[in-house]
RNA sequence: GGGCCUGUAGCUCAGCUGGUCAGAGCGCCACGCUUACACCGUGGAUGUCGGGGGUUCGAGUCCCUCCGGGCCCA
């Protein structure tokens, strides 16, 4: 029923109007009677809400949408929450800033609490002027502030047409989520999966906490190699090469390869440190480099993770220096107090920072005479933590690991479990696989999850304090599941009062948080009503989508994999489809440093929701992207042709007296071979789109419906203009070829909308208003079936060989420079052999779009005539040219 | 140093398991205001498929090597 076709069709105001009505109507909203078989889930990344919107956002996110819109019109109920990620750092600082507060774990949750600011007007607040509170309160602001971001985000979101189901949402730090959080950490706990350590481990002094090996990064650091000499009992001395003399005062070991020619009369021996006089061995061992520097290295605890290595392996004493501050121990340390260097310790390296304790140790070694020649500039690889900016150094702290595969487990191969599942997960493109393969190979550690910071997940534990007033981290009290989410920083365990808080005989709670992706991982299972509604979960989990970015396989994805596995016994998704960068021209990623990025509300205000569609779902999963507004504007284009070309479709079904009108949708109506045809190619096209979203490649389901769509317009339609415009208007004078057009048109239209809702939602869903009911995001997917069936023996080729032979005869009026309405009085057309029959075919249609009005006679094409690559060879020989128009005047 | 991806018309990219694969769109040139569309239509030009070897009857398509980009891990 056609009720309505508007004159003019546009794009603008589209996004809003059908945002609305899908919430209305709750297109999206999950109907949580299906059964597991008939959802398909998604495991949407929550976008870090202190972040900045960014276009790599609606690239990545697009992508899933066209998925998640594929999957509910094949029929399934698409499980598509939305979460915010709130949890960690970036938060911590907009707290602070925006609301003059801090958090201070050891105070006390005060109800009610009014924060001092409400935005400072882009000024920070001096930490001194920060009002400290406690962490639940903190967390509290959090969520006030977040709101609004989440608002933008959503606001965003929908302006994009995210099919998401708004009811369900969730942010990393609700209690919800912290619940979740800290009940999968018990329970890792209670199945020894989850252990504490005192161990050297990384660390960053500027935000003073312990870093996990995901959360490094190797970057190149300027320094400088100094020669400095130890000496042997004979007076010798041997020259070791380091980037770090301020460490000199930490040495155990000097450590050379066993094959080391020049080093086997030292090993076995010991050496004495300069200015220090400490005595330590010479060791062999195969980590050291022979080709690196003088091949001989000195084991310091810690400058690097290879003297962790020695350190562990031969285990060497430890002589720390470098403490959590990044500062050298403010008391001399013993082994330096009773040598010569005491004095020299005390005067100018305690309290000094590692940078200033340099300068002062290469002077000291200079005026010794143990430094060789002058330090030699160099450019290393060195560690830093992620959104650090300082060198990480190592020390030694108790922390909470869980077991990753990174350490032996005894009893168990947790990594070749993990390497086992990493096998079972589809990945889309497939060769990311091996990015979580390497990653996994490669750990040479467990995860290591307490962070020494204070706005985060709580590691839900106390411990007892002695009667001596020791603590006793080896018994941790443990919460009862029912409990959570708590703070054991402002509450007690369960049989203490708040007064035992830090006294002897009492207890004191784990300061510390979890690492965000501590919580992060676990969103398959917040997101699934894991322990809250197992019903959900039922029906929902394990889940089939887990769409992210490439960067963080190695920290979302294999950490998602750890909790599913170690929790459940099963992956968390079956697939996993990894989105790429957004380039700038330049080929360079977007960043704001560089100024070229844009915003993209800006964006689809400009070019509208449909056509940044067009451009993001252009991109194929796994690959870099360029910006590129272009794409855009061909993307709008697409939006507005699918806008008229219905129009134009559709005017046919309407009675003009009545301005309403039924299409028959009757696919037997279809008789004339050459819309079979037309049929028969959309049929195929059906089926490569189909077969391709199965495969998540969306880019190709995109570009052979739309390749399909414009020949549709550009030849199709205009081959059965007139025959579908028909004789009369009423329906007992419409011939059968008639009927037969208009219906073909109706089809092919009703399918490549649904074809094109996944990535033109707005536009397909304006055309579907106007003649269908409900929603084309909830019509069934279409299939070839019905299609083949009308296009019976008929060939796709009938339709090419026609739109070829069109495309001959306005190519005598182009070069003729005359318009297209000029008529033809009289032509021959040579026809290559394949193309003939399908020519005949549709002389007449061929004859009344190319204004033919006198004979065309069709002839075989000679060998070699005509080029295939234009018009498929067809050439117009001989042609007579009419009177062109008359030229209308302008209005 | 190891690994992955990538290099096809001026630009952005398709080209699956080797044999109409030398393509599309944009841009460009020329023409045309044809009652679906000027946010348009029609026609046209454009490439030693990064270089060099090899396998093969036949290679953008497989192998080797070199060069150039991007990323990950040491």
């Amino acid at each position: 029923m056609v009720r309505e076709v508007p004159d003019k069709v546009g794009l603008d105001g589209l996004e809003q109007r059908y945002d609305e009505r899908w919430s209305a109507d709750g297109t999206f909203a999950f109907d949580r009677t299906a059964t597991r078989g008939q959802v398909f889930s998604i495991d949407t990344p929550p976008p870090t809400v202190s972040g900045s919107l960014h276009v790599g956002h609606v690239f990545s996110y697009t992508h899933t949408d066209t998925v998640a819109r594929f999957q509910r019109m094949r029929g399934k109920e698409v499980f598509y929450p939305m979460g915010w990620d709130d949890n960690g750092l970036p938060t911590e600082r907009r707290v602070q800033n925006y609301f003059g507060v801090r958090c201070d774990p050891s105070l006390p949750y005060v109800e009610g609490f009014e924060p001092p600011h409400h935005g400072t007007d882009g000024k920070n607040v001096k930490p001194g002027d920060q009002v400290p509170v406690s962490r639940r309160n903190f967390i509290e602001l959090c969520e006030r502030l977040t709101a609004d971001d989440e608002r933008q985000f959503e606001e965003l979101w929908r302006r994009l047409g995210l099919s998401v189901d708004w009811a369900q949402t969730y942010q990393t730090i609700d209690a919800t989520s912290r619940a979740a959080s800290q009940r999968a950490f018990l329970r890792n706990l209670a199945r020894g999966e989850a252990y504490q350590a005192e161990a050297p481990g990384l660390w960053d002094v500027t935000f003073q906490t312990a870093v996990a090996q995901a959360e490094l990064e190797a970057r190149e650091y300027p320094g400088f190699f100094h020669r400095v000499a130890f000496h042997c009992p004979d007076g010798e001395k041997v020259y070791v090469e380091t980037t770090r003399p301020e460490l000199v005062g930490a040495v155990v070991a000097l450590i050379a390869h066993p094959d080391d020619e020049r080093y086997q009369a030292l090993f076995g021996t010991t050496v004495t440190s300069p200015l220090f006089g400490v005595e330590v061995p010479v060791l062999a061992h195969p980590a050291a480099a022979m080709d690196k520097g003088a091949g001989i290295a000195m084991c310091c605890t810690f400058g690097d993770l290879t003297d962790v290595q020695w350190w562990r392996e031969l285990q060497l004493p430890t002589r720390s220096i470098v403490q959590r501050d990044g500062r050298l121990s403010r008391e001399t340390p013993e082994w330096i107090a009773a040598g010569p260097g005491a004095d020299l310790y005390a005067a100018e390296l305690a309290g000094k920072t590692a940078f200033s304790a340099r300068t002062a140790v290469v002077d000291a070694l200079r005026d010794s005479g143990d430094l060789d020649g002058e330090p030699v500039k160099t450019q290393r690889m060195t560690n830093f933590y992620e959104k650090g900016d300082k060198p990480l150094e190592i020390v030694t702290s108790r922390q909470w690991y869980i077991r990753n595969g990174g350490r032996d487990y005894e009893g168990r191969d947790l990594k070749a479990e993990l390497l086992q599942r990493g096998k079972e997960l589809d990945f889309h493109p497939d060769f990311m696989r091996v990015r979580y393969d390497n990653w996994v190979g490669g750990l040479n550690g467990d995860w290591l999850i307490s962070r020494q910071r204070f706005f985060g997940v709580a590691v839900p534990l106390w411990y007892p304090v002695t009667a001596a007033g020791d603590v006793d981290h080896e018994h941790p009290i443990v919460p009862a599941e029912a409990e959570l989410p708590i703070d054991p920083t402002s509450q007690a365990p369960a049989g203490y009062t708040e007064d035992q808080r830090g006294v002897p005989g009492g207890f004191v709670g784990d300061a510390d948080v979890m690492d965000t992706w501590a919580t992060s991982s676990l969103t398959p299972l917040i997101v699934s009503g894991w322990e809250r509604d197992e019903d959900l979960m039922a029906r929902v989990y394990p889940m089939d989508l887990r769409p992210q970015g490439q960067d963080i396989i190695r920290t979302w994805l294999f950490a998602s994999v750890v909790r599913s596995h170690l929790e459940k016994g099963v992956l968390p998704w079956k697939h996993a489809a990894i989105s790429g960068w957004i380039l700038d021209p330049d080929r360079k990623k977007m960043s704001k440093s560089k100024g070229n990025v844009v915003t993209p509300m800006g964006l689809l205000e400009e070019h509208g929701a449909d056509a940044v569609r067009y451009w993001a779902a252009s991109a194929r999963l796994g690959t870099d992207a360029a910006f590129e507004v272009g794409q855009m504007k061909i993307g709008r284009r697409l939006a507005i042709k699918v806008l008229n070309a219905s129009k134009f479709a559709l005017t046919f079904g309407v009675d003009p007296q009545t301005g309403t009108g039924e299409i028959v949708l009757d696919p037997a109506r279809v008789t004339v071979g050459i819309d079979r045809a037309m049929l028969a190619g959309l049929a195929d096209v059906v089926e490569q789109a189909t077969e391709a979203f199965e495969a998540f490649d969306h880019t190709r389901a995109l570009e052979v419906t739309e390749s399909f769509f414009w020949a549709f317009c550009d030849d199709y339609l205009e081959l059965v203009k007139d025959r579908a415009y028909g004789a009369g208007t009423a329906a007992s004078e419409l011939t059968d070829a008639t009927v037969s057009a208009r219906t073909a048109l109706a089809v092919a239209l009703d399918v490549m909308l649904r074809l094109l809702a996944p990535f033109i939602p707005f536009a397909t869903e304006e055309v579907w208003s106007w003649w269908r009911t409900g929603s084309v995001h909830r019509a069934p997917w279409p299939t070839a079936r019905p299609l083949r069936e009308a296009a019976g023996d008929a060939d796709p080729l009938q339709l090419t060989a026609a739109g070829h032979a069109l495309a001959a005869l306005r190519k005598i009026k182009s070069e003729a420079k005359v318009s297209m309405r000029t008529p033809v009085l009289d032509a021959t057309m040579a026809v290559p052999a394949p193309l003939l029959a399908g020519v005949t075919d549709a002389l007449v249609d061929v004859k009344g779009a190319g204004r033919v009005t006198g004979p065309l006679e069709l002839v075989a094409a000679a060998e070699g005539q005509g080029n295939p690559d234009v018009q498929g060879g067809i050439v117009v020989t001989a042609s007579e040219l009419g009177e062109p128009p008359a030229r209308k005047p302008k209005a």
